[in-house]
RNA sequence: GGCCCCGUCGUCUAGUGGACUAGGACGCAGCCCUCUCAAGGCUGAGACCGCGGGUUCGAAUCCCGCCGGGGCUACCA
């Protein structure tokens, strides 16, 4: 039998702000289709009617292509498995529950959210393991009308192929009966995957670690419905905060996607440093292109343990791409963190900025003096002279960082006075700051006359 | 509580019985370069390989126990 094409999706859930595990997951199996020559599917996983907003699906939808992590198939761009969306999947999760009613395979369950409560706090009152004592199935209520359907698990054993840990196997007597559809007659998690991934013909499923434990309750459900189990499974490690836990959208802000956007990390940075959490390639190597990934990624060098998210190695990742980057591309991507520039005085900047940013919005703090008056800084009288003879110096040079530079070391030469005597007072005049860029690049980059007139503002009449 | 995954410098990791005086990267420290800050170059500190038992001539690597962390155990996904 010939291999079938490859097939896999990510099926993110639109419940808040885009998700960096939603990028890395994305990563991987975009990885993996390409290298395959397979196709890679979008789907948005939004059956609970609580959490999920549109809004946030368009954020999903906005960060990846971000990142260019582009999908074959979605709610967006349709494909042979249309929809790709669950809220309009859901007769299709109706007719496989009432088929699993019918074979006796699944039960109607009328307990109230109170009653199971009650049966768990039970349970860990015994100190027994917690399964559900299949009330509804052996003596079902008949005064109810409210229901949610139930999986028979059937127990035994479950056995599968997870690429990156081999084979598994589960424990099925250990699970107790869970629920497919819900009383609002939306499907779980639990069941809607299974079915998707069965009817959408998904031949891996590469996914987040966490859902290493559902893996069995979902090939149970794929074996009751008589599908073809998907090929394999890869669990990849989870992305871990700096305190261990896994990422959460509630208590870790880093992983909300935007923010990388916004603070200007590079979507090529922000891939190389995803790739390189929870995968290596066994060699030296630590800045790739996604093309580079894409030829030698393979599960087994993935990592079997979660990796916990750093800052410092993103932004020394970030630099090296910024720093690596051709200095028109780098002015482009500078110019949404620098509105108040236009694109000259940008390019003009590039070359002395590139070298001290880690983050494309670090820019603003070594240039915000172009657009803001700095506060005049308080000079003796010896800075004041050296800055009038700086003026002097200046006064008939083309105003260009080279001439510039040469005409300011001529001051030095003449008066053997130190550079950074001489350089410190007209930086602070300039910027009102101690960090700037080269003095001939912080005087370049302003106007003449504007410059001059800072500097004799600070020279006494 | 039960089940599952995992445990090498602060962090990401190399390592699959002898080449390990445990290698690299980020970060950190010092020096060089230098007008500031970076970048760059050089040097250095930093891991008794979670702990305890085995197996073996020999273990980070194999086995067992313990401890620790994480995940799942929901009418969340």
């Amino acid at each position: 039998m010939p291999e079938p094409t490859v097939r896999v999706r990510i099926a993110p859930s639109p419940t808040g702000f885009a998700h960096l595990g939603t990028a890395s997951t994305a990563l991987y199996n975009l990885l993996f289709a390409r290298q395959r020559e397979g196709t890679f599917a979008l789907r948005i996983d939004d059956t609970d009617l609580e959490r999920n907003r549109p809004e946030y699906e368009a954020l999903i939808y906005e960060a990846l292509r971000w990142l260019s992590l582009d999908w074959d198939e979605g709610p967006d761009k349709g494909g042979p498995y249309a929809p790709y969306r669950q809220s309009e999947r859901v007769d299709l999760y109706r007719q496989h529950a009432v088929r699993l009613l019918d074979e006796g395979k699944a039960y109607k369950c009328y307990c109230t959210q109170e009653e199971l409560e009650a049966e768990r706090r039970q349970a860990q009152f015994e100190k027994r393991p917690y399964k559900y004592s299949r009330r509804c199935l052996t003596n079902p209520p008949t005064d109810r009308g409210v229901f949610a359907v139930r999986f028979k698990v059937p127990g035994g054993s479950v056995v599968f192929t997870d690429m990156i840990r081999g084979e598994m196997a589960f424990d099925a007597e250990l699970i107790g009966d869970f629920i497919l559809m819900k009383s609002d007659g939306f499907p779980t998690y639990q069941f809607a995957s299974p079915v998707d991934d069965a009817l959408m013909k998904i031949t891996h499923v590469i996914r987040g670690e966490e859902h290493l434990s559902n893996t069995p309750y979902q090939l149970m459900i794929v074996d009751a419905l008589g599908y073809e189990r998907p090929i394999a499974y890869a669990h990849m490690p989870l992305i871990l905060a700096k305190d261990g836990a896994k990422l959460s959208k509630r208590k870790h802000p880093e992983s909300n996607l935007m923010l990388y956007r916004e603070q200007g990390y590079l979507p090529e940075a922000l891939i190389n440093y995803l790739a390189l959490l929870g995968w290596n390639p066994g060699t030296a190597q630590e800045i790739f292109t996604f093309e580079e990934l894409m030829r030698i990624f393979s599960f087994d060098r993935v990592q079997h343990a979660g990796a916990r998210f750093d800052w410092e190695k993103l932004n020394w990742i970030n630099g090296e791409w910024i720093r690596a980057m051709v200095d028109g591309e780098l002015a482009k991507r500078l110019q949404p963190f620098l509105s108040n520039l236009d694109e000259a005085t940008i390019m003009r900047a590039v070359p002395a900025l590139k070298t001290r940013m880690t983050k494309l919005a670090d820019a603003t703090e070594y240039l915000d003096y172009l657009w803001k008056e700095p506060d005049m800084p308080a000079l003796d009288a010896e800075q004041a002279s050296r800055i009038d003879m700086a003026v002097d110096a200046l006064k008939e040079v083309p105003w260009e960082p080279e001439p510039i530079e040469h005409a300011l070391e001529g001051v030095v030469e003449r008066t053997g006075l130190s550079k950074n005597k001489l350089y410190t007072p007209i930086r602070l005049t300039l910027t009102g700051k101690k960090v700037s860029l080269p003095i001939h690049y912080t005087l370049a980059l302003l106007p003449k006359e504007i410059a001059m007139t800072r500097l004799m503002r600070a020279v006494p009449a």
